[in-house]
DNA sequence: TTAATACATAAGCACATTATTATCTATCAA
DNA sequence: TTGATAGATAATAATGTGCTTATGTATTAA
C-alpha cells in the first residue's frame, strides 16, 4: 500500500522512537539518497563499530533499512519496500540533508577506500 | 517561519523522540483538534495523574503544546505558535485519529463532568 | 591455509526514561 | 474557613537504551 498513514498509534510511536536518535536519524537521512557501508558510518559519526552495528540492527529489525553484502562490505539503504517507507520519507523531508558528511569523507579519501 | 523544515538534525531527533512514546503521541494527536484537560487524559489512558502530568511537562518544555487554565482545570492544546508546529502536523497526518477515545469518554459521561 | 578486514553479536555497565508514591498549590463549593 | 477536586512537582524505584569490551563469523588477499 502506498500511503503515509500508519495503522496503529503504537507502530507510529515505535518508528518515531527509532528516528528519535540523532545518530539513527542522520544515518537514515544519509541513506535516503546514498548507499553506505558500516565503516563509513563509523568514520562519519566517530563512533565505535559495534555502536553503529547496533543502531543499524534496530533499523533493520523494523525493516526501515535493508542491507546488501558486496564482498567484505555490507551496504545499507532505505527499504523502499517497507510499508512505512512513505511515512519515513515524509519525515525526512523536514530533516536537513546530511550529504555534507559524505563529502567530508570523500575529501579525506575515505569513501573510495571502502566502496567498490 | 511557516515551514516543515527543522534546522538541525539534533532538534529533529529531539522532537521525534518526544513523539516516539505512544501515550504522548496519542495525546498530541488528540489535541490536534480538541482541547483536553489532564483528568481526561488520566481517564483515557488509564494512567496515574502524575504520569500524565509528566508527559505533558515534556511536551510543554519543548513548546509543542500550550496550557490554558479554566477554573480548576487546565486544558492543553497544540501550540500553533511553535516553530515546529508544521513539522508536528506533518507527522500527525500519518497517525490514526484518536477521537474515538474521546467519544468513549463522552459515552461514559466523563467528558461533560470535566469540561465547562 | 593463514592473516587481515568488515561486520555482527553478546555481556556488562552507565545513564536516561517512565512510573509510583507522597506532598504541595490552586480553585471551587459548602 | 474548610473540605474536596484538579493539577504540579519531588523523590525514588523499575525499566530501557546506548555505549564499551570481548568475541564470533564471513570474506578476501597473501
Amino acid at each position: 500500500m502506498r500511503t503515509k498513514s500508519i495503522a496503529s498509534i503504537e507502530k507510529a510511536a515505535q518508528i518515531l522512537k527509532l528516528l528519535g536518535d540523532k545518530t539513527r536519524l542522520s544515518m537514515v537521512k544519509l541513506i535516503e539518497n546514498n548507499e553506505c557501508c558500516v565503516c563509513e558510518f563509523v568514520d562519519i559519526y566517530q563512533a565505535s563499530q559495534p555502536s553503529i552495528s547496533q543502531h543499524l540492527r534496530k533499523l533493520r529489525d523494523a525493516e526501515l533499512v535493508k542491507e546488501r553484502r558486496k564482498g567484505q562490505w555490507v551496504f545499507y539503504s532505505l527499504n523502499k519496500e517497507s510499508q512505512y517507507y512513505e511515512f519515513v520519507l515524509g519525515i525526512l523531508e523536514s530533516v536537513p540533508s546530511q550529504d555534507e558528511r559524505l563529502k567530508e569523507l570523500e575529501k579525506q579519501g575515505l569513501r573510495i577506500s571502502c566502496c567498490e
